[in-house]
DNA sequence: TTTTGTTTTAATCATTTGTTTAACTCCTGT
DNA sequence: ACAGGAGTTAAACAAATGATTAAAACAAAA
């Protein structure tokens, strides 16, 4: 049943190890995760593994790019839409992005981490440089800066307040958990609330002074 | 020249061992990191890894410990001190942590990384719960909020943003210099910038609106 | 039913990797 | 000088681990 042309193989098993694999690299990291334990988690033979996959390696890229697309995928399509104002697309970003790690809160520190190990492999791949700085989202915070409404910080600053201030509450959750005594349900509920808090915060930070 | 009583042993080996696994678990993680990469970076002989540390899991508990009692201690100093103002801690945590981490820029994302995969394991042994729930920097900030000085949100998005904006930059390096097409010393620059600007910031956002 | 191609399985292989062993060197105190 | 202990080394061991193989099970087509 399977076809040549259409890449659509029988969901099942290949989908299956996917999984498997995307929740062990995100818990434990590449070297960490052994192929027998993803077999196991699959409930499929060992060898299935690099029937489908050529090896661990491929396997791990597969899971690594697609991780990092809808990452990216997700940034650009509020980064470049010229029809929202600024202040819509911090708004955009924060809930859709805690939306996003709400379901995968381990991706993050997984992309980030493997990241640091194999610099080139990944980023040269995906040139986020050029199309990050022509993108509508800059542009209209040079516009802001030059019309003198926002503070005149450079955009690499204001960008890492940004996405730090909403991602790296993910990165920290254990720690978080363990200081304030929660449990997953009370810390969803913090970052459920910081949807609304940071463009205010944000807002509050670039104003001129 | 050994003296049992006093473990100072002479620094040379057991320190060269030491330092080579700090620097290769900070960048490759625990498995990631092989014994005999340590021995080589070390330049000694892979069975003195096993006569000074009993094994791989106890050199690398070592060096976790070290690490966590150093970012804790650094930060217990300017958390538990009186004599300083809400404000002053704040600049006085983004200057040090800064300093720390321009030094040692890969350590956060390797305690973060380990600590996900034992989160028990550590966080029991430090306790960060009571220290910093008690602490004179907490204490003064819901002093703060009752008088009405600054806005009303939870302590721990408060704690998230201020950490987050300090650590956050190093974590998320790599891409960082991607984008903005940075070698090693602008972005220490921009993080030098930082140390002025997040105090700046965080008085901005916790202004009562 | 037979045939053909795909999927699955158990067993095995080859390498990596943490650890140990036993010998050897070097230093120090007696 | 030499006995003893600490430090160091090369070699080897045992377990873990990624990958492969050869055969079996299965499904669809002829």
């Amino acid at each position: 049943m399977s076809d040549k042309k259409e890449k659509e193989v029988d969901p099942s098993t290949e989908e299956k190890i996917k999984n498997a694999a995307r929740a062990l690299f995100h818990q434990k990291g590449y070297s960490g995760t052994r192929t027998r334990d993803i077999a196991e988690a699959a409930g499929i033979n060992l060898a299935l593994l690099n029937y489908y996959f050529r090896s661990k390696q491929k396997l791990f890229e597969l899971v690594m790019i697609e991780g990092l697309l809808e990452f990216v995928g997700s940034i650009t399509k509020v980064f470049d839409d010229s029809t929202t104002t600024l202040e819509e697309k911090i708004r955009l970003l924060a809930s859709n992005y805690i939306d996003m790690l709400s379901e995968q809160p381990d991706m993050p520190l997984f992309v980030l981490s493997e990241l640091r190990s194999h610099p080139d492999t990944f980023l040269s791949k995906m040139n986020p440089q050029e199309f990050l700085m022509n993108s509508s989202f800059i542009k209209q915070y040079q516009q802001s800066v030059m019309e003198g409404k926002i503070a005149a910080i450079h955009p690499l600053q204001f960008i890492m307040n940004l996405i730090g201030m909403i991602v790296f509450p993910f990165i920290v959750s254990p720690m978080i958990k363990a200081i304030g005594n929660l449990d997953t349900a009370d810390y969803k509920v913090l970052m459920q609330q910081r949807k609304t808090l940071i463009p205010i915060w944000i807002e509050e930070m670039m104003q001129v002074k």
